[in-house]
DNA sequence: TCCTTATTGAAAAACATTTTCAATAAGTAT
DNA sequence: ATACTTATTGAAAATGTTTTTCAATAAGGA
């Protein structure tokens, strides 16, 4: 999804575009890998120097409450986003580099089928997220 | 695994027994549910007044060094742990009362083959969690 | 061009975690 | 039991991150 749409959907949902929220988005959007609020403040000031580090952290929600980005999880930390899978995705990321990428196509029904039965739990949700080297770093 | 095998491990790794510790290891082994720094602080301060905050941090940390525990990782944030599972399995909570329970059998063979055949990534691990409604909260 | 008000960045505050440090107590040797 | 060594402790300070406050600004509609 490009650069625009995100701002589109800003715009669309009474936020107003100003030039901190383009180099934010442009910033993140284009990423593909998951970057921290500092790191996006660091390359979108590029853009926009007059940025600040607050304005980053609330763009990063509103982007987030419009499911544009996602927070990324890991073991060194949870406080990384980055472009939001479409539909049914998850994601993979490359544990040197930090290249990410999603993929569709799990089925755990059986899974989830079997584990409501032993553990008297109903299954809502699932989170399953594939660590591995990608083509360059492998 | 009961409170004292933690102990033992604590011990046979250098680790002096002290009643510090043994707050914090009969709080976090005895609670089926992920426990926050401050959440353990609260509860084994019952047990041993004069605890510190910072003792319950440092405990924690060696404790996942021991992997005797392990971080969750939940939408509303990621400083909760909880006395880890045994061998491979993930962790399925209830959404309302953050009961947690351990699964395993989950078999990603396929997936992960089908994946790193489109992906060109050399996958090595993988996070599976799963999030739901326990026979009590459903 | 004017007007309203959402948005901004700076500063301060709040919060979470880590470091520093002198006092204490665990474990071992005597 | 006692003495000794030093890992461990809690308090305070420091650090790092995120949120709140607030007056100035600028986006977008009239
Ligand atoms: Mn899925
Ligand atoms: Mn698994
Ligand atoms: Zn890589
Ligand atoms: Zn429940």
């Amino acid at each position: 999804m490009p650069a625009d749409a995100w701002l589109e959907q800003l715009r669309d949902n009474g936020y107003r575009l100003t030039k901190a929220r383009r180099a934010v988005v442009e910033t993140v959007e284009k990423t593909t890998r998951a970057l921290t609020p500092v790191e996006v403040f660091d390359m979108a000031r590029k853009k926009y120097r007059a940025l600040g580090l607050v304005t980053v952290y609330r763009t990063l929600e509103k982007l987030e409450e419009l499911r544009l980005i996602q927070r990324v999880h890991q073991p060194q930390g949870c406080q990384a986003f980055i472009a939001a899978g479409v539909g049914h995705q998850h994601l993979l990321l490359c544990q040197n580099c930090g290249q990410a990428a999603f993929f569709d196509g799990d089925d755990l029904e059986m899974l989830t089928n079997a584990i409501a039965r032993n553990t008297g739990y109903q299954i809502q949700d699932h989170w399953l997220q594939l660590f591995g080297l990608c083509a360059n770093c492998r």
